[in-house]
DNA sequence: CATGAATGAGTATTCATTCAT
DNA sequence: CATGAATGAATACTCATTCAT
């Protein structure tokens, strides 16, 4: 249910050495820096590379491609957010469907807010569609799971419900990621509540 | 009593003859299309002129930066969608709570599938914020008054309530932007019956 | 020795009307501010039909090109210029040498004051040689005149003394056209008692 | 520890590698040629990339901007003028106040022949008027030092002094670039006897 | 492997000039 | 003739990517 492939993409060449491990998570956060603060496309190599305190060279050897960088991100990223629903199962065990969402809110929101060039990978638009499918297959998934683990009589809709989760979120990170909306917290206690209540009602 | 041009003045020239109105129209019907399938950053001047059959001059001397040209489309669509809000007033005075939400999520959505570049506009990264600003305003207003005059009992929350049916839509938009997600109806239907019961709550 | 070549170059198309007159003097006058204001190149035929209040169309219906436009201009000031030296002419009978040196500065000095963009004219890269041969032998032709009306017994030299005049009064030119250099009035003094000691030498 | 670029420095970069000084000369000539060519406006970033048998890419590689390129050129132009100043400062210690001007006229009208484009770069609109004022002033100074040391006895109006040679080194720089008036070899004896008469009466 | 130089196709934009109304 | 729209070659500049050292 979660993912655990490895995080190297067969086209990147993976680093060799202890030394590569490290310039690639340093590249990696320059990249993240870079990517929320320009935007994918206005974000330049370059800049990523001057980022990391590193050359261009040097960044081309490990991703060899903005392309190649921006879903090394991305699916770190997404490996990281699974990771988070995953690890929440342990500890839904017996909740009333009121609060697993409250929960998984809570969770991703950190998540969302350690991590705010996420949206900015998400909506790349040069992202295959199967490719897209795919990962919100397992985003959703491990969401459906949870609320199956914490509610069990919840079968029917589960997997729309998953996604209606995951587009609430959505909402939040776009909400967060943009300062003028972000600040009025009690849009997030909203759709907690709407989603709460729609949950205890699929779970009576 | 010229003045085609003067690099002085960041604003889009008005057609004087019939012949520049009916261009504009085309351009700005070609630059609508060439944002949706490419999105904003990657779509080109060049393609746009193309896709107008029109020459690049032509299209600069209309709308005289690419940014002016987003802005202009944007502005026109942020007309239109609030006309149709405000043309939306007159015919639900005396709507139950439980119906408004979907008189507007209805109206919208038919307003979202015409233009479908809109959201493309809206997400551009370099809106001033307080033009951001300004236009979320007008558009929660005119949402917040629809609410006002269906169901003039709620008044307590009613900006935070046009706020979200704000956001509420913008799933839809997303979704329905993103071919993967938007086939499926039930999201709609669902996002649909959390408004009603909110509005229900709010004002019962 | 003085110019007296009709204005309207053969390529122009001349006004026939008097409207059409009063325009060519409306587009010159233009012209010749927003030359000096950007310089020539940086000069647009739209700037400066816009600075006459005028259209495109209308300022390329008498100057068909802005070359042709700035030749109009340097002509006519040219000739101007010409006739402000043979109007001199009259008033230096008997003046010694060490006053014809004073009387030409003071009258060209008055002439370049008012006519600002004359150096941008002047400055052009597209200016054929011979023309410009032709203009500084009439300029040059002209002030010899005066050197030896006033002062029938140099003819020695004349025509370097004649030139010399022109260079120093180029300084003037671009010193007065140039804010940082033109405020110090000491140089004009300098430069026209270095002349006048040159004249005296001449005709002692 | 790279940057290559970043839109917001206003700098050359400066080469770290013997391969990139070598172009750095390259490209820095070959705009010194162009330039006097062809003038600073119509030169072309294309046509000096060229001329140095480089790639566009290259030539922006290391000047960010027409504008920074110009002013490098003309920068280092000035270091060397004022270079072959002070240089000249070591052998006029006693020399006649007849004959310092025309040691300095034969000195830097040696260097005006060999950087042609020099006019053109300083005549550039687009300097800044502080620049300018600083450029004039350095000049100046070194100038009036020249003066002074070989006839320690004037300092009355010295900057004057300084500035009339600069002035009049001007008249044959212009005279020199403009082919038409250059070829008289009389002009510049001219201006050479008249500095030196005037230098005289300076220092008697 | 690291570094930064080299490349060049691509992009927004300008402007003289021509043309339709 | 006046007006302003149409045209498109030309230009500065960018940036992903490749290569030499």
């Amino acid at each position: 249910m979660s993912s655990q492939k490895s995080s190297a993409d067969p086209t990147n060449r993976s680093p060799k050495q202890k030394r590569g491990h490290e310039r690639v998570a340093i590249l990696t956060e320059a990249a993240a820096k870079v990517f929320l603060e320009k935007g994918y496309e206005a974000a330049t190599m370059t800049e990523i590379a001057a980022e990391a305190t590193s050359s261009i060279g040097s960044l081309y050897q490990f991703f060899p491609t903005k392309v190649l960088l921006a879903e090394a991100l991305h699916v770190e990223r997404l490996r990281q957010l699974n990771a988070a629903l995953v690890e929440l199962q342990s500890s839904v065990g017996g909740m009333r469907a009121s609060e697993i969402g409250d929960a998984i809110f809570t969770r991703l929101g950190d998540f969302l807010e350690e991590h705010r060039e996420f949206p900015v990978l998400a909506a790349r638009r040069d992202i295959p569609k199967e490719r897209k499918a795919t990962s919100r297959a397992e985003l959703r998934g491990n969401i459906a799971a949870l609320l199956q683990k914490a509610v069990p009589s919840i079968d029917n809709d589960i997997d729309l419900l998953a996604a209606l989760v995951l587009e609430l979120l959505r909402i939040i990170v776009t909400a967060a990621y943009d300062p003028d909306i972000g600040g009025d917290p009690r849009m997030v206690t909203e759709l907690r509540g709407m989603l709460r209540k729609r949950l205890e009602e699929a779970a009576p």
